[in-house]
RNA sequence: GCCACCGUAGCUCAGCAGGUAGAGCAGCUGAUUUGUAAUCAGCUGGUCGGGGGUUCGAAUCCCUUCGGUGGCUCCA
């Protein structure tokens, strides 16, 4: 025991785990001499979880003794931080954070052991009873077992289940964050609550790290590079969540239609083009008047029929594989379309691209026999990762979610197909998780998130299984039998939506996006006037070849002209000087400042159709 | 939707103990013709998000409306 305690020292741990349980280290001498016990330090994702818990309650604590009034709730950590929900009468202003902190950093200094204290719940309730702490004794009154524990420090004790840092002044760094309104179990029906955010770590340089990150987030944030590059806009005379897309913006997205469309035509799909509006009744018979009726507009009435703005295109497709009779022979059937659809979002959830009200599915229904839907989602899933490859996104995060209580199908139809995606998925050799009894209910589904290259993730693309609409629509094929069969239905969308998926390219490429993407390629700088003319047959070369290029001829500076370039972060600017007139060379200068020569337009041609060719995501040396 | 905060020129922001708007960048004009991230000078530009109110007087105070930002399933 002896041995582990110097232990405990040495390692800096914040808590002990025996078994599957964690517990304070002040606990070790309860502990059986032969128990097995390791350390756990900030370093693991339980210490620095713990380490940040703790820091909530000392945060509390200073609440409490700033603001007496106050009432505390609850406070967990969470993945990059911690919270604590306050109960205030007046809101917090970000003067009182740094009031808070201070009042903190005295706490963290006297450095006050962490306390634990089991009690039966008639003592707690009493003990919250006369603090006044309604919150608290609500909580308690749900709690199933019979003792609850309590943790003091510095005279405050808060209901817990700990474990917790042995003393406050374990805490080497942390920040208050920001405030916020949260409602009291996250219900609209409760009261709302103040919640402060924070975080903690375990050095000075890991949170300085830390909030150097949030500066890089801030500094990719793709509403501010929107602006910044001319990508799009919003405004507030159009509507809340609708998107303009600016020529920029335009110029990119185009790019990525022609790409994504060429590539489903090569992947055995047909290309369609549907409605926006369709009868209401078309929407009952879908079920998304019952089902998802929040997300829908209100109808218009034309010719006193009440027509709906479609949130989905799936009817559609359906109508169209409906206009003949299919024979097993021609399936699969696979139907692709880049699909507007409007959804109602309440105002509050509104962000940027990456939350809108009207917006662009890169959507596809595939319509198979029982015997293809293997292969069919194995190809869709290849299909999935070739193109979210093509964008520079290589890692990723799959989930497999199961059946819901409520569902539509029948067991087995909805085990055959989970056991495809399934199959699929290992056949591909992807490492996914079970999210069990998160499917649709209409059918399982796979999500694939991709992270960025700031490691955050992001849901893009979905594979669906749907029995709803077959069945619905009643729609089928005639079988080598001779009978008619209900095909299954696969719905997926890759890359999501056109407009979140060009948010989260942007912040992913901090706006500096590669060659084929650049809604301006090349930029033909001129050093002097008499450069002009080169300038100019370069340029014209250039464009003449497809390539994006712009020229500037004015009577600036060339750095002058090299910065406004690089603020653009077109990829390649050309500088035109004597040296280049008179020899007809090029010389190029790359976004990140390195110059490139080359003996002819013919060859810096060359160069940059190899990298539009292969979409590569980094410059090339 | 709810809570808090915010909304001043195309952009970034200053002005706010109430006295009727200002800077930098951008734009325009002129000068400069320059070799790798900002040449100089002048000019233009705002019914201070919209509406209403208090006041002799409102960008500044109050109400309302529209928009934006941070959050609102991480459960002692």
């Amino acid at each position: 025991m002896d041995d582990i305690v110097k232990k405990v020292k040495k390692a800096n741990a914040v808590a002990l785990k025996v078994g599957n349980s964690y517990i304070d280290i002040s606990a070790i001498y309860e502990l059986a001499s032969d128990a097995e016990v390791s350390l756990i330090t900030a370093d693991s994702k339980e210490g620095i979880e713990i380490y940040r818990h703790s820091t909530s309650h000392i945060m509390a604590h200073a609440v409490k003794e700033l603001f007496p009034s106050v009432k505390v709730t609850i406070g967990p950590a969470t993945e990059e931080g911690f919270y604590y929900d306050f109960d205030s009468e007046r809101p917090f202003t970000p003067e009182d954070l740094l009031s808070i902190e201070e009042k903190m950093q005295e706490i963290i200094k006297k450095n006050n052991p962490f306390i634990r204290k089991v009690v039966s719940k008639k003592e707690a309730i009493a003990f919250f009873s006369e603090q006044k702490e309604a919150y608290k004794v609500e909580i308690i009154n749900e709690i199933k077992a019979e003792e609850v524990s309590l943790y003091e420090e510095g005279g405050f004790v808060d209901l817990c289940r700990g474990p917790h840092i042995p003393s406050t002044g374990y805490i080497q760094a942390f920040k208050l964050l920001s405030i916020a309104g949260a409602y009291w179990r996250g219900s609209e029906e409760n009261k709302m609550l103040q919640r402060i955010y924070g975080t903690a770590f375990k050095a000075k340089d890991e949170l300085k790290d830390y909030l150097k990150l949030l500066e890089e987030v801030k500094k990719r944030d793709h509403r501010r590079l929107g602006k910044e590059l001319d990508l799009f806009s919003m405004n507030d005379e159009i509507g809340a969540g609708l998107i303009l897309w600016h020529p920029n913006g335009a110029l990119i997205r185009k790019t990525i239609e022609d790409f994504w469309r060429n590539e489903h035509l090569k992947a055995g799909y047909q290309l369609l083009y549907t409605p926006h509006i369709a009868k209401i009744d078309l929407w009952k018979k879908s079920g998304h008047l019952d089902f998802y009726s929040e997300n829908m507009y209100s109808p218009m009435d034309i010719d006193g029929i009440d027509y709906e703005l479609k949130p989905m295109n799936c009817p559609f497709h359906i109508f169209v594989y409906k206009n003949a009779i299919r024979s097993y022979r021609e399936l699969p059937v696979r139907y692709a379309e880049l699909g507007t659809v409007y959804r109602y979002e309440r105002s509050g959830v509104l962000h940027g691209l990456l939350r809108v009200r009207g917006f662009t599915q890169d959507d596809a229904h595939i319509f198979c026999r029982e015997d293809q839907i293997d292969n069919e989602v194995f190809n869709v899933l290849e299909f999935t990762l070739f193109i979210l490859q093509t964008f520079g996104f290589e890692k990723y995060e799959i989930f497999l979610s199961t059946r819901p209580e409520k569902y539509v199908g029948t067991p087995e139809g909805w085990e055959l197909s989970t056991n495809a995606l399934k199959r699929a998925l290992e056949l591909k050799g992807l490492p996914y998780e079970i999210d069990p009894g998160e499917g649709v209910f209409y059918g399982p589904k796979i999500d694939i998130k991709v992270k960025d290259s700031l490691s955050r993730k992001w849901q893009c693309s979905t594979i669906q299984v749907d029995f709803n609409n077959p069945e619905r629509f009643g729609i089928m094929y005639r079988g080598k039998d001779d009978k008619e069969h209900m095909p299954i239905m696969i719905h997926r969308a890759l890359m999501g939506s056109l407009e979140r998926f060009f948010g989260i390219l942007i912040e992913h490429y901090a706006g500096a996006f590669p060659l084929w993407l650049a809604p301006v390629q090349v930029s033909v700088i001129t050093v002097a006037e008499r450069h002009m003319e080169y300038a100019l047959k370069i340029a014209g070369f250039l464009r003449t070849n497809n390539i994006r290029v712009e020229t500037d001829l004015g009577g600036d500076k060339v750095s002058y002209k090299i910065r406004q370039s690089t603020v653009k972060k077109v990829p390649y600017s050309v500088i035109i000087g004597d040296k280049e007139t008179e020899n007809n060379t090029i010389t190029a200068r790359k976004r990140s400042g390195e110059n490139m020569g080359f003996d002819s337009m013919e060859s810096f041609l060359e160069y940059l159709n190899i990298e539009v060719t292969k979409k590569s995501t980094k410059e090339q040396v």
